[in-house]
DNA sequence: GATGAATGAGCCTTCATTCAT
DNA sequence: AATGAATGAAGGCTCATTCAT
């Protein structure tokens, strides 16, 4: 699955902007926000929109997997951290991304797939799954978190968590997670 | 809000066809499901629907209404029960349900509304938002349930929990659940 | 394969509407005319068409069937004469129909399909070829067409003289059908 | 209708590649096929599909033409020949040709213009016509064709021949060509 | 009250054509 | 000259909603 050849430059900028529209119809008006939307918001024809994303479904796997790679990212850089605040930091800050992203948890819920569950994986379900479970076995190492723990429970716990804060106030948010984590941490 | 007059016994069977039929066929297909196949599950016209419910959405309303009735009668049954149990079993009845029913824990959403949030309040929300904090009252006044945890944050732990059941299997699901469980519990 | 409940009285003159305006519209524009403009002719929305034929291939075997129909029709009339004029008449009919009708010859082509060639045949086909052939051989009987000239390519002439009388004036055509009657009639 | 200064010999190169992969693709899928296919077959960027000819009509044509040519050139070949054997050759070459070659019969339909009917005639047309009508001329002064024949009426049926032959086994054609050809003759 | 035919706005997608690179 | 990204007008089709029967 190659990437195919380096866009020029301009294409380059379309297919960027138009991620990013469609990241922000995509929050404000959920997945069944029209293409046509997608494309006003990005400033560009609709035909740039279907000519970048030959079908409203990749495009939307597009966005998706725009967002895993940010959660990755985070992952990444957090990693240098002591395991556990890295392992709740992540978490933390994967529930926050969706507080904003309406319909962002359901690429979580792929990753529920790799995690466990049946069904066909998808790449993007696979990225995070592996990198979640390394959050979590450093930080059941470290002692940070309940050794019978797996992540397939993990991963759930992320996607509920995800979907709830999408409509909840902030510190609601945050006291539901203080809550989840407590259940997370070893026998005191 | 009122009633208009009592229905025909004919109309009044109609009436409960089509909420069957709309249940079954929105947890089948999600909310997108057309209203014709609405009507076709049901055994009606498309006009009887559009009767009995003006618009998609006030179809859409009835049908979680009345998931949230059938769920406070859970309650209501489990309120004579020890205050522990009723409160996690009913908590696990709840999640369990929208295992099944996929678009389910849409309901719960609208609680949080009324057990927190900013926006309008709706009926259904109102309702479920008592419930559920009479159940946490009892049950913390039991000892069973920390008691700094307020209504808001449980009925979004109730509505992750509801929303991640939906993909996952069982058993992930009943050890994610332990894990909230235990967060709730007081400190041992 | 039954014709489903009698439609309703004014269903039943829509559908007839529909059918009329396609035939026209197609024999206009050639079978890529638009829906739309099919609905506008008809005087009904665009819904209404796709209600009576659920997609535009629907609409156009329908009009291709109506037309066979009119054929045999034609065609049963013409038994009760001569078999020999019988059969030219027919012959002559079908051809002159054509002229008039642009995309007509279609449905002759699918008529080679039942009468010969390979691929699936279709009802339309059967129907016209069972028809044909039946013209056919009491012509032969009556020994005004060769006994050496099968339905396949009876049919196959049919459609070549049908095809191309779109575009011809009609003295031409007549000329050319003659040359292809003295082909077919038995050796003088 | 100049040709403009002479084309660089890569150009002339690209206008070849183009104009063969239009043959194939159209051939293959019929004139509705995207003039991106046809830019993909010969190698090319759409923009040059485009600067050699400015619209797909223009694309269209050109292809016919290209037909029409080899056409005359057969004819021209079969000058040689007897007249007879010229006649019924180029006959039947032109009508194999087109069962090779979906659509290909329409460049056939344009002669008609030229040939007897009413409209414009083209480039195309007039070039065919002529050189059907030397062949049937000479033809007739041989003896091989009846004298009351017109170009006309020969076109018509070649074009009708052509049409039939798109979709026919290659017995069926031959059987029914023969019937045409047996039509042609002089009376027995 | 029930029915289902009619309606048309709106959606996804394709494709001829233009134009900056 | 060549390229291919961008454009937007259609086109086929769906579906919530209305209304005559």
């Amino acid at each position: 699955m190659g990437e195919g050849r380096p866009l020029r430059a301009d294409a380059q900028r379309n297919r960027a902007k138009i991620l990013d529209a469609a990241e922000a119809v995509f929050a404000a008006q959920g997945l069944s926000a029209s293409t046509e939307d997608v494309a006003k918001e990005a400033g560009v024809g609709i035909g740039t929109v279907f000519r970048h994303f030959p079908a409203k479904e990749s495009l939307i796997e597009a966005v998706f997997l725009a967002r895993v790679r940010a959660l990755a990212d985070k992952a990444a850089a957090l990693s240098q951290a002591q395991a556990g605040p890295a392992f709740y930091g992540f978490f933390t800050y994967a529930v926050e991304q969706a507080a904003t992203q309406s319909a962002y948890a359901d690429v979580l819920s792929e990753a529920a797939v790799a995690g466990g569950g049946g069904g066909e994986p998808s790449v993007v379900g696979v990225e995070l799954a592996a990198t979640v479970e390394t959050l979590l076995v450093r930080a059941q190492q470290a002692g940070a978190v309940r050794a019978d723990v797996g992540p397939a429970e993990l991963i759930a716990l992320l996607i509920g968590a995800s979907r709830a804060a999408e409509r909840v106030s902030p510190d609601v948010r945050t006291r539901a997670l203080d809550i989840v984590f407590d259940g997370l941490r070893p026998i005191r």
